[in-house]
RNA sequence: GGAGCGGUAGUUCAGCUGGUUAGAAUAUUGCCCUGUCAAGGCAAGGGUCGCGGGUUCGAGUCCCGUCCGCUCCGCCA
């Protein structure tokens, strides 16, 4: 049907003949000649119509936007002056001889080369995804899946499917529920991740194995996150985390490398999560920004301020501070909507110090909460941030949690306000997460990770005595501020795996229905294993530099988790729900939970 | 569940403290035009101002509710 791409028309091919297939991207009718831009999966060429070709002139007459053509013509170089250097084919142009109207189309609700609302973009995917920019982001995805398959299928790694129709778990995300036809009023579950099956694998004896697989969470969406999303899932036996580890560096060298041309570090930096949250407040910092937290709890445990003493002096408080070069110039209402920005992380104010004259000491500052500080602490801040006459100090006093989320995120925030941002790639390894964290609401213990994640200790005695201390053998791989994956090496032990689920206050019966087929599979000689799962979404929106996942994925959702473009979901007939044993409330008929 | 921003022509937007017939650009349609490449010129058509209610002599504009889109908090082992 075509002889060639029309991205792919080039000089050698002057004077043949060329047939050629795609959509009209621009046409330019003067009169007594007509262009035609003639755009397909590879670029776009210009088309010249003469009058003298009666036929063909009098089609490209009839001719609109977006119509398809298969034009026979031949390729010469432009007359002098006419080349344009804006395209690749632009030394070239191709002299119809016949054309052949394939199809013709309606005016397109929005012209390709305009800015247009992601909400019409996503009613019209199919032709928002026209677009050669957005086309090449999933030209991108496709040379990364690829590339991960070769990469994996050398190391031996055996690609196996896992279930899409599988069993609820307890923990973690909430599931999407598919009914059962064939055993009413039971459900299946849309797995969140392959994690068990992986394991189940590895008791096989599968030894290594890869899968690129959809996962499913029903929970709220953001710009990083679907309810589906798709996961590179990988799981090793025999292995500890830096065999694992330094594979999977290996493999994101190689890949950014072949698919960019950047070079990642090697090693790549490792920091603890303590460490992690001490100096960033995030355990997924981003370490383009090069500002730091500066911790003064031990500072503050004794100055009348109490808005400082009490977090100080409190062991879950924390209080901190955050220089920034030349901050000084931000103007009082910048800085008040970043007081604004840090209440919606729950602080309940924004302290900050202006350092007007660095040699001037007391006299030298600008702060409300100046009166508050006797000199030598003032000093001492001055010195353990290494403020300089210009810098703005901002300080964050509470709760750890919160001084975390909301310094951290500030960090972020005036990184990109003040473009302290710097260019390239930064990643590292996130490690030695604590293997459970404590849940006031629930009073309970709940797993950091995933409840299947090896405590680094041996002895279950340990981790039932030192729950709040105890770390697991869990690492994040986090790019640029993004966790892009994220594993663990696992418990392959029954004894160990039970008295996990018992911290976590899983009973022994309730362990035994939601997991027994594991608790059992441990016990028939389960190799050590571990394993990671990448984001694969989450990569493919950092190399291509997109904002948000649903720039890679071909038909994402909304945010209130719809698709604009086949209206799903929608009602399913009477019929279907009496197959499936399923009778709806409607919203209205549901009464008020009291 | 909560906070913020947005919704006006097919599209992207403007529309001031409420006041004639709601504008621009682009797209579309017609005519003119032989070297453009976001072609150009002339002309025409095109509106449930998201939806519902309220205030007012009068609402795109103010108030309440609601729906939709986006960002974020909660949530996401």
């Amino acid at each position: 049907m075509r002889s060639c791409y029309c991205g792919q028309v080039s000089e050698s091919l002057t004077s043949q003949l060329v047939i050629l297939c795609g959509w009209v991207h621009h046409r330019r009718d003067h009169g007594g000649v007509i262009f035609i831009d003639l755009r397909d999966r590879e670029g776009i060429v210009q088309v010249v119509f003469n009058p003298e070709q009666t036929e063909a002139f009098a089609s490209a007459e009839r001719v609109r936007n977006e119509y398809v053509l298969r034009i026979h013509g031949r390729v010469r170089p432009r007359p002098e002056g006419t080349e344009n250097p804006d395209l690749a084919t632009g030394k070239i142009e191709v002299v119809a001889e016949q054309v052949e109207i394939l199809n013709t189309a309606d005016p397109l609700p929005f012209q390709l080369d305009e800015h247009v609302s992601e909400e019409v973009r996503l009613r019209f995917r199919y032709l928002d995804l026209r677009r050669p920019q957005v086309h090449a982001r999933f030209r991108l995805r496709a040379k990364v899946t690829n590339f991960l398959r070769k990469f994996l299928d050398e190391q031996g790694f055996l690609d196996i499917e896992t279930p899409m129709l599988t069993k609820a778990t307890p923990e973690g995300a909430r599931d999407y529920l598919v009914p059962s036809r064939t055993h009413p009023g039971e459900f299946f579950a849309l797995p969140q991740s392959p994690q068990l099956f992986k394991q189940l694998l590895m008791m096989a004896g599968m030894e290594r194995y890869y899968q690129i697989v959809r996962c499913f969470r029903d929970e709220d969406l953001r710009a990083d996150r679907q309810p589906e999303f798709t996961q590179l899932d990988i799981e090793m036996s025999f292995i500890d985390e830096m065999v694992l580890r330094n594979l999977m560096e290996s493999m994101m060298r190689n890949l950014f490398k072949e698919i960019l041309n950047v070079e990642l570090p090697n090693p790549f930096p490792c920091l603890t999560y303590r460490e992690a949250m001490l100096r960033y407040g995030s355990d997924k910092p981003d370490l383009r920004v090069p500002l730091e937290f500066i911790d003064l709890s031990d500072l503050m445990k004794e100055v009348e301020f109490k808005v400082f003493s009490q977090p100080a002096n409190d062991p879950d408080g924390r209080v901190a501070a955050l220089s920034i070069p030349n901050g000084q110039s931000l103007s009082r209402k910048q800085i008040d909507d970043y007081t604004s920005f840090v209440t919606t992380y729950g602080a309940k104010g924004l302290a900050y110090i202006k350092v007007n004259d660095i040699q001037a000491g007391r006299d030298g500052l600008q702060s409300p909460i100046l009166k508050f500080l006797p000199d030598q602490v003032i000093q001492e801040i001055l010195k353990r941030t290494q403020a300089e006459t210009g810098s703005l100090l901002f300080f964050g006093a509470g709760k750890a949690k919160m001084v975390n989320d909301s310094l951290g995120a500030l960090r972020l925030k005036i990184g990109e306000d003040l473009k302290l941002v710097q260019p390239g790639w930064k990643p590292l390894w996130v490690i030695d997460f604590p293997m459970f964290e404590w849940d006031d609401k629930d009073n309970r213990w709940m797993a950091l990770h995933h409840p299947f994640t090896a405590p680094n200790v041996q002895k279950i005695a340990e981790v039932e005595a030192t729950p709040g201390t105890c770390m697991s053998r869990a690492y994040d791989m986090v790019l640029n501020g993004t966790e892009i994956g994220g594993g663990s090496i696992r418990i392959h032990r029954s004894d160990m795996q039970s008295a996990v689920f018992r911290l976590l206050g899983i009973g022994e019966e309730e362990a035994r229905e939601k997991f027994g087929f594991l608790l059992d599979a441990l016990k028939y000689g389960c190799p050590p294993h571990g394993g990671i799962a990448f984001g694969l979404d989450r990569l493919v929106m950092l190399m291509t530099g997109a904002h948000s996942i649903r720039e890679v994925i071909a038909f994402p959702k909304t945010q209130t988790a719809s698709c604009l473009l086949t209206s799903a979901p929608s009602p399913a007939n009477a019929l279907q729900l009496r197959e499936l044993h399923i009778r709806v409330k409607t919203p209205q008929a549901v009464e008020p939970v009291t």
